[in-house]
DNA sequence: ATGCGTTGCAAAATCGGTTTAGCAAGGTTT
DNA sequence: AAACCTTGCTAAACCGATTTTGCAACGCAT
């Protein structure tokens, strides 16, 4: 800046308000803003971000947290949130932390210590002391997927007990009265919702059996879905199951997969549902909950920067309602 | 800071000094340095890395650039160039550009705005001059899993001839003589190298039929792979394919989606290789190549590290061998 | 001719740190 | 006792911008 100000013969404070189009305001002469333009766009020049950001206060850069950006779900909304936020002139900081609070701390800190000027972050266990401390601090976070009942903020999440309620009944309506659940092993509202739905739809249908419920951790995936599949119906004298839920994508996947490899057919006498479209075996016709990632992206992006811009207090809480897709 | 040093009664360089860790250098009292450090820890005392940045010239961030962040390859990529980058203390920026050179330009821009000390990029195609353009600045940069042979600069690739010429002499070894190839119309050399080895396979056999390829665009994949694989098996008095080959895991995925469909059965009348291991349908066992994806992504970090922190020199290109897995 | 409002620009403070150069006090050497 | 080295710290410049305040010069009305 200092060299465009030395080649045209001014001021860097000229040329500062030139180059952010406040000609008028700083009452520069319509002569000189043109040569200093033309001089800038020789040079080539750029703006140091960082010098900018120092003094201004803000970097519009936010961040978005999540567990695991290789996950389908997490990675289709890290896209629709940087989609939209490019759009509204922000960049968005793509953090993935695992299932684990280890790294969860260190890389809000981070963050933060960048100045970034606000988070979307979709929470993972054992964490909500740490966002009780960022509350204090006045921080802008909004919640995506994942959320505190106790914690007063913002978030944007869908309704999972209706969407789960739903589905089961879905499935319960076509015949099945012995439905198995496979979920994550996690104490976040979104599985506990998932269950509830679970169960309460069980509790129409007096001739349904009674919830079983199995819990996968995040570690070992795979292999724990397919052993409990497995488990599953080698004790089908004991629970001869019809019908089967997967609270997400991921263990519909595994599941699918497992059931295929043991011959077990999938048809009106062995029902699916699930959470999320999977991609594998798109033949099957599995009902699923379709989640509208897109719109929570944005309105997690929308309802963010409303609270960065215009300050404080925004409507707390945006419940979108997922689609039940009957194929 | 400064509230810091007037707590303990001295200058803000005297605390700069300690909380660097720069004692010695600084010849500051261990009793000194004993209470500005309480102090901070009290205060909860957290470094404006902005300011920092300015001062030093660097801001430990690198950048990754790919076209689709929520495309499988591009996000295992995106996870492991970030824990690999966090171990070594540096903090990533992922930006999603799509296969489109008009978001590419002002992405790369934002980010070398806001003083990125490097990035990683997988190049589209139609850039290559964005690229001459960026070597000449300097700019740390290494290319990662695509290039052009053109420009001497930094990368990280597999043998994609190879890889393809083996995999493809697999499906020749067991028996197809008219395999057919679904790649993506792209110009770019890894894609051509896929095609080469294809070609290249098929002419260790003489009585093998000449070359098949459907150039699959990147906007519509989905729909356009299945009408070429409808259209492919309609002409079969033409051309009696038994041997299909795709260039990536995402036309593999569509592709063996619509032959199910069409009740093609999948086996010895009919076998298919790809690349990257397909999640779906995993009990058809197919041959595909396996990319080094965590090697690829520690690699150019590394690359790219010892580029930005010992200067200029590093060694041009790294090449790294795909497994090709037999199911 | 005096006072006043406008126009066109620049000086200087500021953002929050890092880093170089230097200064005073005390100890050691000669 | 003079010269010199250490020790322990600070002043001030600097990174690259933004923004508030100020100050000439000019035109215009009185």
């Amino acid at each position: 800046m200092q060299s465009i100000a030395d080649q045209v013969g001014v001021s860097r404070t000229t040329v500062s308000f030139v180059l952010n189009g406040k000609e008028k305001e700083g009452r520069i002469s319509s002569v000189v803003a043109a040569r200093i333009k033309e001089v800038a766009h020789r040079e080539n020049y750029r703006f140091n971000e960082l010098a900018r950001s120092l003094r201004t206060g803000h970097t519009r850069t936010i961040a978005l947290v999540v567990a695991d950006i290789s996950d389908r779900f997490f990675a289709t909304l890290a896209f629709h949130v940087q989609q939209h936020a490019l759009h509204k002139g922000y960049l968005v900081v793509i953090a993935s932390v695992g299932e684990d609070r280890a790294q969860f701390k260190p890389t809000v800190e981070m963050l933060i210590d960048r100045q970034v000027d606000g988070m979307i972050v979709v929470p993972i266990q054992h964490t909500e002391q740490e966002f009780v401390r960022l509350i204090e601090t006045g921080f802008p976070i909004v919640l995506a997927d994942r959320y505190f009942p106790d914690l007063k903020m913002n978030r944007v999440i869908i309704d999972n007990f209706g969407a789960s309620f739903q589905i089961v009944s879905r499935l319960l309506e076509k015949g099945c009265r012995r439905i198995a659940m496979l979920l994550y092993d996690d104490q976040l509202m979104h599985m506990q919702e998932r269950q509830k739905g679970y169960v309460k739809a069980l509790e129409k249908y007096p001739d349904a059996a009674q919830p079983v419920i199995y819990k996968i951790g995040y570690a070992n995936t795979q292999q724990e879905t397919r052993e409990t599949i497995r488990k599953l119906f080698s004790n089908r004298d004991t629970f001869d199951v019809d019908g089967l839920f997967f609270a997400t994508g991921g263990l519909a996947m595994y599941g699918i997969e497992t059931l295929i490899q043991l011959g077990i057919p999938i048809g009106p006498q062995m029902q699916i549902a699930c959470f999320d479209r999977t991609d594998f075996a798109p033949n099957l016709k599995i009902p699923y909950v379709h989640q509208p990632i897109q719109e929570m992206g944005k309105a997690a992006v929308d309802m963010l920067l409303s609270r960065i811009e215009k300050g404080e207090p925004t409507n707390e809480s945006c419940i979108l309602t997922p689609h039940i897709i009957n194929r």
